[in-house]
RNA sequence: GCGAGUAUAGCUCAGUAGGUAGAGCGUCAGAUUGUGGUUCUGAAUGUCACGGGUUCGAGACCCGUUACUCGCCCCA
């Protein structure tokens, strides 16, 4: 073995890649017919972007990111501040108060690798810019929901909360913070040490001690004004309304410093360890600090390669690549050349098509053309040429059919393309 | 950054108490001269992850390294 992949990341094989090509395909539907334009921004951007937006204490930005150049720039570890980098640089805000947009991109982080975890992964995920009405998340929500059934993927768990806006939560940590402190010394490391970084996240351990001791600290909920716990209640009715299975979840936290007020996440048992598939939220405030004119934000991104892991899971069943109509079995060297004409011929009418380029015997290429499934094998040799007679076997029961001229042959052949159904697995 | 497991042909794996490598699948070729799928026959491919040690002798035992996998943290 000479040189490997670096660790984390992936080659995506011809049938995988098929496979995924189908997956971004129906992606891209999906979010147009919700009239959200796709988006693409560079492969890496200002490491500054990524400080300002995510957060400097968030462990993306202080211990994942790939940076070089001097740490000027930063492999894309998220797509939400590239796209509202973009949002604000392009002045997309003159073109309409409401921007809805889409992205399917792949973006790296330095984590150790593990099941459904890359250092290379792929996310696709939607943002609109420009409306703080709750109405864009109940859409945003059901969007996501939307995608997920398109594929069959129906036991996705829904969880939603909202953490309010900035002047809510501090006076909500501070009561957390004093709750807490009363207990300190027997939280565990990881609260401990939470607990002067980011007291909120304490609220989603997995320690059992600790979630007992969590049992009667305040509540965030509790803390919010009326108007956001109304518009919370108006979200949550809306999705009901719109028979979408959720439940609330006040302690659920997200990891980015950007969030405000909704946050929701997906998650599903088919997994593994890393059991998110799609996570997002409000960002009301992201625009305004990263130099824009204050707009208020909301969005989520997904996991290709967890997508595609359910996918897998609940068998799936992709469709098939196109078949090969044609494939010309050819002997001796003008016969080559005929056979690549009548490939022309096909190809250019947007038939697929295919022939021996390896000198192979009949039986040789028989066997290809059986191997690649293809619709009808047609032999080229000297005799044929000779008596312009042509054999066009079907391979499915080999009976054939007798031609005198290529031009026949060709237009029996897009004939029976347009016949022929695309085939499911 | 921390913890655990695994490392034998392209793939999935055998390899028993240490005696210098096997199967299935796949690939390629042949089974009367130019016709596939089934069947049969044959072939190719491994520095048994790397380095060291124990031993007359190691794929198997010991140590180290590296890679991969899974988990913690965090996230998609």
């Amino acid at each position: 073995m000479s040189i490997q992949k670096p660790k984390g990341t992936y080659d995506l094989l011809p049938d995988k890649a098929f496979q995924r090509n189908f997956i971004e395909k129906n992606l891209r539907e999906v979010f147009t017919d919700f009239n959200y334009k796709e988006i693409r921004t560079p492969a890496f951007e200002k490491t500054s972007l990524f400080r300002r937006g995510i957060g400097e204490e968030t462990d993306i930005v202080s211990k994942e990111m790939y940076s070089f150049n001097q740490d000027e720039f930063t492999l894309k570890p998220e797509m939400t501040a590239p796209v509202i980098r973009a949002y604000i640089e392009n002045s997309l805000y003159n073109e309409s108060p409401l921007k809805k947009l889409f992205y399917i991109s792949n973006m790296f982080r330095r984590e150790r690798p593990q099941a459904g975890r890359f250092r290379e992964f792929s996310q696709f995920g939607a943002e609109a810019i420009g409306s703080g009405d709750y109405l864009i998340d109940t859409e945003m929500i059901l969007l996501a929901d939307t995608i997920l059934k398109k594929f069959g993927i129906n036991d996705a768990k829904i969880r939603i909360n909202t953490i309010g806006s900035v002047a809510e939560r501090e006076i909500y940590l501070k009561e957390l913070k004093n709750y807490l402190s009363k207990y300190i010394n027997e939280l565990s490391e990881d609260s401990r040490r939470r607990f002067k970084t980011n007291p909120l996240r304490i609220l989603d351990t997995k320690d059992k001690k600790d979630i007992e001791m969590l049992k009667d600290a305040p509540v965030l909920y509790e803390y919010l004004n009326a108007d956001t716990k109304e518009n919370f209640s108006k979200i949550l009715s809306n999705l009901k309304l719109l028979n979408i299975r959720f439940e609330t979840d006040y302690r659920l936290v997200r990891g980015f410093d950007y969030y405000t007020s909704t946050t929701f996440e997906f998650t599903s048992d088919s997994l593994g360890a890393q059991n998110s598939l799609l996570g997002g939220g409000r960002y009301d405030l992201l625009v305004e600090q990263l130099g824009g004119k204050p707009a208020p934000a909301i969005g989520f991104a997904a996991g290709i390669e967890r997508f595609e892991m359910i996918l897998e899971e609940n068998k799936y069943r992709f469709p098939f690549e196109k078949e090969i109509m044609l494939y010309v079995v050819s002997i001796g060297e003008e016969c080559k050349v005929a056979a690549l004409k009548i490939l022309n011929c096909l190809r250019n009418s947007g038939i697929k098509c295919e022939t021996d380029f390896l000198n192979r015997s009949v039986k040789s290429q028989m066997k290809e053309a059986n191997k690649y499934n293809a619709k009808f094998a047609l032999v080229i040799g000297e005799d044929e040429l000779k008596s312009n007679s042509f054999q066009l076997k079907r391979m499915s029961d080999g009976s054939s059919l007798s031609f005198t001229n290529f031009e026949n042959i060709i237009e029996y052949l897009k004939n029976e393309n347009q016949t022929s159904p695309s085939g499911q697995t």
